[in-house]
RNA sequence: GGGCGUGUAGCUCAGUUGGUUAGAGCGCGUCGCUGAUAACGACGAGGUCCCAGAUUCGAGUUCUGGCACGCCCA
């Protein structure tokens, strides 16, 4: 890394001496990892982020909320796309106009930071955790948080993501956990948390419950037993026939928990008899011959009946335990009457035919969509009624004394012994075994989860589900179908959220029980637990902090400190207050970000009311349910209708530091509110697409998986057959490579560009080395080369844009008008008031889209413009630079011409490319000292000046280029190389419209194709067939199902006759098969060409391009003095001359044809190759080079 | 099993309110240029727009039903 800032204008030497005022010719192909890190060390000394927001210090805000990523993980390729896309429209914003803070955040709570530190330990269990002591565990867990900071840093600046990293917020600091409380008080103030049983996925030999995440690790298949259990129906009467419900299930350990059986209303159940036994038994009718095929047994349907008409039905538990002990409890129902609590049929939705006997045998303690219907039950009862939960196994996987024959034993191991009682009981129907996924711990992978019940608490959030729904509904959503696809549905199936997590490191339930009563309440901050009467316990973090000054404070407000607090209870004489145990769910943490980040309510009113809510966030899709989610519901809840939000109890808490300005909050938050009461937390937010990697694979002769990250290095690989795949990044495969790879070998800017002008960001990026790769040469190089070329011709020059002594400290194009040189576009060449007119058109697009949150258009947009100024401008623009009056009117216009277009071109790039972009501009204002902006991420973005678009020219040049194309083609066709001029081509176009302005500005034609004249017209009968076709977009409306006849009369008219009417008489009446006659006017046809056979011409969509093939002797001659004006070019670079340097030439060859050809254009192939002499001989002392029939001798001239 | 998304050239992707010759970049082929030159340019080949129905004068685009893949949830 270069230890110099960039070249930017040098801030010890204000007045830049005349040596470093000149434009240098910049390198040709630049290294742009190493030029970035010197713009990195330029932004570092400069401090040009911090400028960029002091310049804004006055603007109106544009919000951006920073998603808090978890710096206990190492980034990794997902992260650079969400910090690119974080990055871009900040930069953007600030650039036209906007004040645009950033602040960082990071998530630190939570189970994956304790796995962290259990790996470390080698412990994992909850058991080992509290043998090795909470206490130091969690000081482990706070110092683990920062493990890969430095790593988060280093990307975070490499990839140029401006971001106040110095002021980031931090969850589990005591100002971000005390703000978290007072929204928990909040809530449990409004009777908004409750607690009640949660089925989680249980792994009972760590005791713990783990997360979806975890779970979804550790699926894997096995082999479970399937066992079709009979459940004998209850008989009305002894005399009727004893009939069985066919249950199935593959947990039979879960059987002795049975609670119901469960049908679907609207199936059809068939009664049917065993041929054999004469036994009856009911399952769904359309698995009765599936069952039977199964069993090998006859199975006679005897009755058909509706789920809807079982429901209520009751039968004998599978384990009579329960019943034995229990009886069979009644309870009373709210719509009166009485109803059994356990053992009977109700009805399930989820119940299908696809597997089992469309019975479902329910067990809400070890399901959670039974614990469902458990629910829906329990709510028919009347208070104080309602049916308990069966439970026969305990946390620890076994079974309870409520199952007595098994107390004592694991419930995995249970099931065999479980069928065979089944079996002896007589009421085994069926069992063979299940293949399917089941769930093992990631940790301890010989351990099965179940489902458990566990006691939790919740947040009544589906109260606010409607208002929820009205929220989203104003987001603005990138893509839209978000908002009413995954995240709608997601929120239309809301259930209450299960806060509270049963762990160590997260933040504490603020909530304090009455050890007598049983009652609680909730505090918003540890100032208010220590302004509680006869507060006890506070000794415990004392002592810590005494022990270890080093400590960090914030530790006082969590586990195990903050359970050591107690005080006197309100509800109880001489009772204690004690908080619960639980921490709560980390994506509370951090859906509370938009007010915690401030440490709000009980600081930083004003910093809040001004930030929120934000105008902008993003991060990937699966964040949807997470941060997505915990925002949303967080916000509605404590801002949204109907809430109240009192922030007067932290204040009267006598909270340390509350600010003078939080009374007001309230009311300002409110004024805000009325003002905007939707959307909120965030009005747009862009939902990126997964990161996929692409690379080679292939399988070496011991079946080892062998990957490549490019072509090149499945070439190191001899032997081995390689395929292409596509998919998840994955760590075991390193099927991608590090971004700080990429940095080193391509650089940001190319992945950022990539990312950004690629796909649209919410499609599924690649992230491939190959395709980085090639987002140099198809973006940055070719703009580099752009710009190189100016600055190679700006130095041979001397141009000097310090002329305009008006120059502002941005150069925008009004100020540049100063210079005396400087000439009114409206009086340059048609080519560049062309391309200033396309830059227009580019800003007023890219603008828009960028406005509109669409980075892959506004790129797509940039693109077009450097593609119109490299293959167009710059390259019909050559010999304006090469001109040797370095002062004519027009090289300056040329160069003020692509002088403005760099200038505002580096403006446009700079939030994409923001590293190319500073050492462009700093490149281009070199001449100018500092009297301009030390950096482009300084300036305003471009605006459009619509005076400087010019639609009528942009649409001819679009012509003549397309007829430019279609001669080259018509050249390759006839196989008449560019080099060879020819006389004439002929232009046929189909209508006259740009006729005028094209023979007005054929020179550029005649260069393009090399030939002497060119002439349009629109009578090319000769050369051309047309036809004529409906206009269908103008016509199909008009003539509706006519259309068919009216395009089958077109065609089958001759076109050339049709367009003479046309011409003549200004309509064409066609007569129609329904007898009607219709007129048709030039609007409503359109007429396409065709070339005839014969011709070398080629057609396009509005015309046809017809040369003229014949080689005069005076062609054909000046073709070979330009073969020989080529040779002499390519041996002047050999020779290593400068642009510069004149040369001599000699020709030695027998050949007439060239000797005339010399003879003719002598003067020509001077000019144009600086040669001073050009003889008919050799040259002493020079080495000839062959050339067609002869030796050519180059020498530079020494003056 | 449910929800959502995707399916267009060899690859990666665009494709506006439905309008009749479906585009770009890369890759490939041919050629050109040789004073932007370890670059650059032009031209060309390459398509069952996943399949099947429906609506319509007209469907890559709208609707219905499938298929495949991905993600999320169960």
């Amino acid at each position: 890394m270069s230890a110099k800032p960039g070249p930017a204008p040098s801030s010890t030497d204000p007045t830049p001496s005349a040596a470093e005022k000149a434009f240098r010719a910049a390198a040709a192909s630049p290294s742009f990892p190493a030029l970035e890190e010197e713009v990195l060390a330029f932004w570092d000394e400069q401090q040009i982020y911090e400028k960029s927001l002091a310049r804004r210090a006055d603007a109106p805000t544009f919000v951006f909320f920073e998603g808090p990523p978890t710096a206990n993980g190492m980034p990794h390729p997902g992260h650079c796309l969400t910090r690119a896309i974080k990055d871009v429209f900040p930069r953007y914003k600030t650039m036209r106009g906007y004040r645009c803070e950033r602040k960082a955040g990071w998530d630190t709570h939570g189970l994956p930071v304790e796995v962290e530190v259990g790996k470390a330990l080698g412990i994992h269990s909850k058991e080992e955790i509290e043998e090795y002591g909470v206490e130091p565990f969690i000081q482990k867990c706070q110092q683990s948080v920062w493990r890969y900071m430095q790593q988060w840093e280093t990307l975070t600046r490499r990839l140029g993501f401006w971001v106040d990293l110095g002021e980031a917020y931090v969850t589990y600091r005591q100002s971000y956990v005390e703000s978290v409380w007072w929204s928990l008080k909040n809530l449990f103030d409004r009777g908004l948390l409750y607690q009640g049983h949660k089925i989680v996925w249980w792994w009972a030999q760590g005791g713990t419950a783990l997360s979806a995440g975890e779970v979804g690790q550790g699926y894997r298949e096995v082999a479970d037993p399937s066992v079709y259990v009979l459940f004998p129906l209850i008989a009305a009467s002894d005399a009727a026939p004893k009939r069985s419900l066919v249950v199935w299930t593959t947990t039979p350990w879960t059987l002795p928990s049975n609670m119901y059986a469960a049908v679907k209303a609207d199936l059809n159940y068939a009664v049917v008899e065993d041929g054999e036994t004469g036994e009856q038994f009911v399952l769904a009718a359309a698995l009765v011959e599936t069952l039977a095929a199964k069993m090998k047994r006859e199975l006679n349907v005897v009755e058909t009946v509706s789920g809807a008409s079982l429901v209520g039905r009751r039968y004998e538990p599978p384990f009579a335990d329960y019943h034995d002990r229990l009886s069979d409890p009644q309870g009373a129902l709210k719509s009166g009457g009485q109803e059994h609590w356990y053992w009977r049929v109700v009805a399930a939705d989820f119940v299908t035919t696809d597997s089992g006997s469309g019975l479902v045998h329910l067990a809400p303690a070890f399901g959670e969509v039974d614990y469902e219907v458990f629910s829906e039950q329990r709510s028919r009862f009347a208070e104080g009624e309602a049916p308990d939960l069966l439970c026969a196994v305990g946390p620890d996987g076994k079974f309870t004394a409520e199952f007595p024959e098994m107390e004592g034993e694991w419930v995995k191991s249970a099931d065999k012994a479980l069928t065979r009682q089944l079996r002896d009981g007589g009421k085994l129907l069926y069992q063979e075994q299940y293949l399917h996924d089941y769930p093992f711990c990631w940790r301890a992978d010989q351990d099965p989860l179940i489902q458990y019940p566990r006691e939790s608490w919740f947040i009544r959030t589906t109260q606010f589900r409607d208002l929820m729904l009205k929220n989203n509904s104003q987001i603005g959503w990138q893509p839209e179908h978000i908002r009413d696809g995954r995240f709608g549905n997601f929120l239309d199936s809301n259930v209450d959220w299960a806060l509270s997590r049963e762990r160590y490191w997260g933040t504490p339930l603020p909530i304090w029980v009455c050890e007598t009563t049983g009652r609680m309440e909730a505090v918003c901050s540890y100032d208010e637990v220590l302004a509680k009467p006869d507060v006890q316990g506070t000794e415990v973090w004392e002592e810590a902090k005494r022990a270890n000054p080093e400590l960090a404070d914030d530790l006082c407000v969590h586990k195990p400190y903050i359970d050591a607090v107690t005080y006197a209870s309100p509800f109880a004489e001489g009772a204690r207050m004690k908080r619960v145990s639980e921490v709560i769910d980390c994506w509370y943490d951090s859906g509370a970000m938009p007010f915690a980040q401030w440490g709000w309510p009980h600081q930083n009113a004003d910093q809040f009311a001004e930030q929120f809510p934000a105008d902008f966030i993003s991060e990937a899709i699966d964040q949807t349910r997470g941060w997505f989610y915990s925002q949303l519901a967080i916000s509605t809840m404590l801002f949204g209708e109907g809430a109240s939000i009192d922030v007067s109890d932290s204040a009267a808490s006598g909270s340390a530091g509350a600010p003078s300005g939080s009374a007001g909050a309230s009311t300002q938050l409110a004024d805000r509110r009325s003002e905007q009461a939707y959307p909120h937390p965030y009005r747009n937010c862009i939902v990126l697409g997964l990161m996929l990697s692409q690379w080679f694979e292939a399988t070496d002769e011991d079946g080892k998986k062998v990957v490549a990250l490019t072509q090149e290095e499945t070439a190191e690989h001899a032997g081995l057959s390689f395929t292409k795949k596509t998919g998840k990044m994955s760590k075991q495969l390193r099927n991608y490579r590090s971004p700080s790879e990429i940095f080193d070998r391509y650089g940001a800017d190319a992945m950022r560009w990539y990312f950004f002008a690629n796909q649209a960001p919410w499609n599924s990026i690649i992230y491939s080395d190959s395709a980085i790769r090639d987002s140099i040469p198809e973006f940055l190089l070719r703009l580099w080369n752009t710009f190189s070329f100016f600055t190679i011709y700006a130095e041979i020059d001397g141009f000097d844009p310090t002329t305009a002594t008006d120059a502002d400290d941005q150069l925008t194009p009004e100020s540049l008008a100063s210079a005396p040189t400087y000439r009114p576009a409206s009086q340059r060449s048609e080519i560049d008031r062309w391309i200033l007119s396309e830059l227009n058109v580019a800003i007023g697009t890219i603008t828009d889209r960028m406005d509109r949150l669409d980075n892959y258009n506004a790129c797509a947009a940039i693109t077009s413009l450097l593609d119109g100024l490299s293959n167009w401008y710059v390259r019909r623009s050559r010999d304006r630079f090469w001109a040797k009056d370095s002062q004519s009117a027009d090289k300056h216009d040329a160069y003020w011409t692509l002088y403005e277009v760099l200038v505002q071109l580096t403006k446009l790039i700079a939030p994409f490319v923001p590293f190319l972009a500073e050492r462009l501009w700093q490149e281009l204002t070199r001449p100018f000292g500092d009297r301009v902006l030390a950096s482009v991420h300084l300036c305003d973005y471009p605006a459009s000046d619509e005076t400087r678009v010019d639609t009528q020219l942009s649409t001819s040049m679009k012509v003549l280029r397309e007829i430019a194309s279609l001669g080259r083609a018509a050249r390759a066709d006839a196989k008449l190389k560019v080099r060879l001029p020819l006389a004439a081509v002929e232009v046929v176009l189909s209508e006259d419209t740009q006729i005028a302005w094209l023979q007005s500005h054929d020179s550029l034609v005649r260069e393009e194709l090399n030939v002497k004249s060119v002439a349009y017209t629109t009578d090319g009968g000769d050369y051309v067939q047309y036809s004529v076709v409906p206009n269908f977009k103008r016509l199909g409306p008009k003539v509706g199902k006519q259309i068919p006849a009216v395009k089958k009369l077109l065609g089958e008219a001759d076109g050339n006759e049709l367009l003479s009417q046309l011409q003549t008489t200004g309509t064409v009446s066609l007569s129609l098969p329904d007898g009607s006659t219709l007129e048709l006017d030039s609007d409503d046809i359109e007429v396409r060409l065709q070339a005839r056979e014969g011709w070398a011409a080629a057609q396009g969509a509005s015309c046809v391009v017809v040369l003229n093939t014949e080689v005069t002797e005076e062609l054909r001659r000046e073709g070979i003095a330009k073969d020989l004006i080529r040779a002499i070019q390519s041996q002047r670079k050999e020779i290593g001359c400068e642009y510069t340097d004149q040369i001599e030439v000699g020709v030695v060859t027998e050949d007439a044809d060239i000797r005339k050809a010399i003879e003719c254009h002598r003067e020509m192939i001077c000019q144009e190759t600086l040669a001073r002499q050009l003889v008919m001989d050799g040259l002493p002392s020079v080495e000839a080079v062959e050339i067609e029939n002869g030796e050519l001798f180059v020498t530079r001239v020494n003056d």
